[in-house]
DNA sequence: AAATACAGTGTGATATTATATCAAGGTAGC
DNA sequence: GCTACCTTGATATAATATCACACTGTATTT
């Protein structure tokens, strides 16, 4: 999906939500989406500052939380990173696969990984309310390469 | 199992390896050892200065790097912590269930959830490496109370 | 329109987590 | 003992993240 689509859609969650999609926090948007794996936070901020020159690293987490707060975004654990998520608009499971050669990441939305582990975690009387579920590897191209 | 067994059975591990379980490998193996869930590194320091009043951050850093290789140690990557495995004798899959409310850390050993990712990884040339999978939560005690 | 409330941002400081570098000390094999 | 290598000491610094407080802009109420 292009930027402009997922910039419009979105606006209309945010719309939706009584969200305001504030001038940075688009831009903090539209860097991410024309990103292709995980930006780590100050990378952002140093693009940020491009346009926003006295942008802060409260600036940017700020945008951060408030993106991952309404979906937008997926934090990577593993890498300190962070990457838009083109399926905002529904909810979903989500794992990631992390290329360690040229750093792409691909999203899966297996629900049955999710699944098993809810339910061997309630098995234990536990509860889940947040799963981070990473794999890190090669890609194919990558392999082949 | 208790803290000298362990520590008996990641001696016999170095040795079998040629790894040196130093003093302060030692110390550091049994501070996790004793901890309930994950601990950071920072703190570890802190408690290790008990002893080695020289110990900084390089000090606790390559101690756990050490660990980790060793696989004595899993990484918590979403609270940047670290936790002893009382499986390191054998090779298996890891998940972890981390109550937010407690810090209680529960370690799960599905090989559905393992072969899942792996195999859906695979189904799009990308070769697993490394998992990470965590979820929060809360556990049962917690629930309860 | 004025008063109010609140969300968002600017700004500087600081906290937390982690690594790099180089020198010095210890241990094992020769 | 010599040498090579692993480990540790010590200092500095990098990378990631949060806090606190003031100010601004927007929305709501009156």
């Amino acid at each position: 999906m292009n930027i402009e689509s997922l910039v419009s859609k979105a606006k209309q969650v945010c719309d939706n939500r009584g969200a305001r999609f504030t001038p940075i926090r688009e831009k903090v948007f539209r860097l991410l989406a024309s990103a292709q794996g995980g930006v780590g936070a100050y990378d952002l901020l140093e693009q940020l500052k491009v346009t926003e020159t006295g942008a802060k690293p409260a600036t940017i987490y700020r945008a951060l939380d408030f993106l991952a707060e309404l979906g937008f975004i997926h934090k990577i654990e593993s890498t300190n990173a962070f990457m838009l998520c083109h399926h905002f608009d529904h909810i979903h499971p989500v794992q990631l696969l992390i290329c360690d050669t040229c750093g792409f990441v691909k999203e899966l939305h297996s629900t049955v990984i999710s699944h098993e582990l809810n339910s061997l975690a309630a098995e234990g009387g536990f509860v889940v309310s947040a799963q981070t579920i990473e794999a890190h590897g090669r890609c194919e191209s990558c392999r082949v390469a």
